[in-house]
DNA sequence: CTCCTGTATCGATGAACATCAATGTCGCGT
DNA sequence: ACGCGACATTGATGTTCATCGATACAGGAG
């Protein structure tokens, strides 16, 4: 995995404006940022992602989300493993419990890329 | 249309960090942004709203939009509506062609809460 | 070793989606 | 008026996806 998701240039990374605004996104870009936006275009996903970001150890067990939503347990299992195959999220195991944690990061990077902030 | 899409509170908008993740986002909000983000969450989306969001007359003309894909004009003209749809595009007919026009405010309220700066 | 429990995977089903060809609609020129 | 060109809409098709029940795969308790 590569240290940024989006292995922004230099250029991009630097850049006064959201890179999605500067210039026309590259093909290649455009499919390798769209799985992640895609991943994050659906409302349990979104709340899974708001959920994990928002606890204050930074880590959730699997067993918490599961009674957050009205929804069987493979189906949080399922889009808990999108979120995962993105890298969206971290995953890691202790005991019988799985604890996923937020790659702020990412979602840093995917923020700064369509929209972030404008001006000079 | 409200005139933010995304109409977050004044609390959301002044956090320091993003909403996602400041807080676990609730049901409704999550459903308000989701679209959008399915909207982004296209690669040939994508690139057309960045073709028209970084052009510098600020509109883009869909005859040129279609060019620049190998694309048949009516699955352009579904992803503009698309776009459209949710309010990331602005759409104004002059004579015989259409221009898409980017809505960048859009843009930066949907990154903002979905990554923007951490930090206090 | 054997249950019980937490989590992931599998298979199926119905809905949503991307794409195209064909057709419709609206302006402009002639 | 007529026809042409730009764009949208419709209908159809194959694919992707969200969801669930059933099942498999752990690891801890007894």
């Amino acid at each position: 995995m590569p240290k940024s998701l989006l292995e922004l240039t230099p250029v991009q990374t630097a850049a006064c404006c959201p890179p999605l605004q500067r210039e026309p996104l590259t093909v290649e870009l455009a499919e390798r940022v769209a799985p992640l936006l895609k991943a994050l275009a659906e409302p349990v996903r979104l709340r899974l992602m708001s959920l994990i970001a928002s606890s204050t150890d930074g880590e959730v067990c699997v067993c918490v989300l599961s009674g957050a939503f009205q929804l069987s347990q493979p189906t949080i299992s399922h889009h808990l493993k999108v979120l995962h195959d993105v890298g969206l999220l971290e995953r890691s195991k202790r005991g019988v419990w799985v604890y996923y944690k937020a790659r702020t990061a990412a979602l840093a990077d995917v923020a700064a890329l369509i929209g972030g902030t404008k001006d000079a």
